[in-house]
DNA sequence: GTCTATATAATGATAGAC
DNA sequence: GTCTATCATTATATAGAC
């Protein structure tokens, strides 16, 4: 958050702050405007005086969380999304409650969380393209569908925090297994799982099979798409 | 669900597969008893009646579901676990409440929940080490770190059902949109998305000089592993 | 700006008739 | 088994004093 000093923060953000906390840990429709109150050290009425509804402090909380994440500037949402990612992962200790918060906006598919995602996805397309011209990553097959699964197992760790602490062994995501992370995911990258294309022929067969074997004149290339640059 | 003529059911699992379309759907939180009832075409109080408490309802859901999900047979959770993600992940239309309702399970952190994905994890680990000796799968950096994300981005359709949609272009996922998935996928788990090794070595550097540039002797190998097969 | 007191609606759950 | 009526609790939000 802003502060490490609660008291250094006007009320009004104070309750944000809480909010943000409570929401991001239960989930909104879990957490009641006293909770919020109480943890802000306020009463449940100044909640509702500052902000209007709850339904208003979620949405702020929203832009809030969003303008932390982009860098305020809705513009130029480039490169700025996947290096908030890796800055509020690497001290995620630090960022939790922002993660927490960010997470249950993509899961709760609120209009914010989507638009955030929707960067998120132009960020990686972008980037995409530009690796492929540099070099760095072969030419997809289908270049929608590819950054798409990047972008979404980008957010894994975001969404799923609980689920990959559990399933490295621990309770809460903390810095060590990301770090413990970074190797294998880039050896996975750069080198795939499988040892050959055994797996995929087979399934390109199937798939050209249950398709129909008719046509393969090329039209229809997946590669073709109005983001792409111009 | 069991059956598509809900008039077959008893009234009991009626209520019971409404609870799981709305809770599904909504969550729990925000779904009340009153809901479920309408949609079952019963009264609340009867809903309560025969599941004694919202609570309780909620968890003999999650017990049907993931028996639906695993086969009714705790024990032996191992490939059933992904062909049962294959099937309902391929039927999508027909499993839809089924699929919400485990990314709830998911997502919200209940027991079930958590026990499932343990399931998914246990399963994936011994599959991998089956496909590393079977030659399939090159042998893991690190193979417990391998094997989570292998999980964690297996159930990305399931958790995350509705950004894979949107990220694809459409609202709600389909079976076109798995399909188009496959060769994309496999792809990057075939040949993986670096034309060469240049980020992992950096990275690899990058690593190597932040923990100390000291020992290499080769203790602690990250592939001992209490679950490994003996 | 901040509080206490309260209005109003919705929730989970119970009682008791049929 | 199933309902209607109702209770007790909790929720968001308001009114009005300070």
């Amino acid at each position: 958050m802003r502060s490490s000093y609660p008291e250094d923060l006007t009320t009004r953000a104070r309750i944000r702050d809480a909010a943000i906390v409570l929401f991001g840990q239960q989930g909104a429709a879990k957490t009641s405007v006293r909770e919020i109150a109480a943890l802000a050290g306020v009463s449940a009425a100044l909640v509702i005086h500052h902000f209007g509804s709850k339904d208003r402090l979620r949405g702020e909380c929203d832009d809030f969380v969003v303008e932390e994440f982009l860098g305020r500037k809705d513009e130029l949402v480039g490169e700025d999304a996947s290096t908030a990612m890796q800055t509020w992962l690497a001290d995620i200790d630090q960022f939790r409650p922002l993660v927490d918060y960010l997470a249950r906006m993509l899961t709760d598919r609120t209009p914010a969380g989507d638009h955030l995602f929707d960067s998120l996805l132009i960020a990686t397309k972008r980037m995409l393209d530009q690796q492929v011209i540099a070099g760095v990553v072969r030419p997809p097959l289908d270049r929608d569908v590819t950054a798409a699964y990047i972008t979404l197992y980008g957010i894994v760790p975001i969404i799923m925090q609980g689920l990959v602490a559990r399933a490295l062994g621990g309770d809460q995501l903390d810095a060590a297994m990301l770090r413990r992370s970074t190797l294998p995911l880039l050896d996975l990258y750069t080198n795939g799982l499988y040892t050959d294309s055994r797996i995929l022929d087979s399934a390109r067969d199937a798939l050209a099979r249950t398709a129909g074997p008719s046509s393969d004149k090329g039209e229809n290339d997946p590669n073709q798409d109005p983001d792409s640059p111009r």
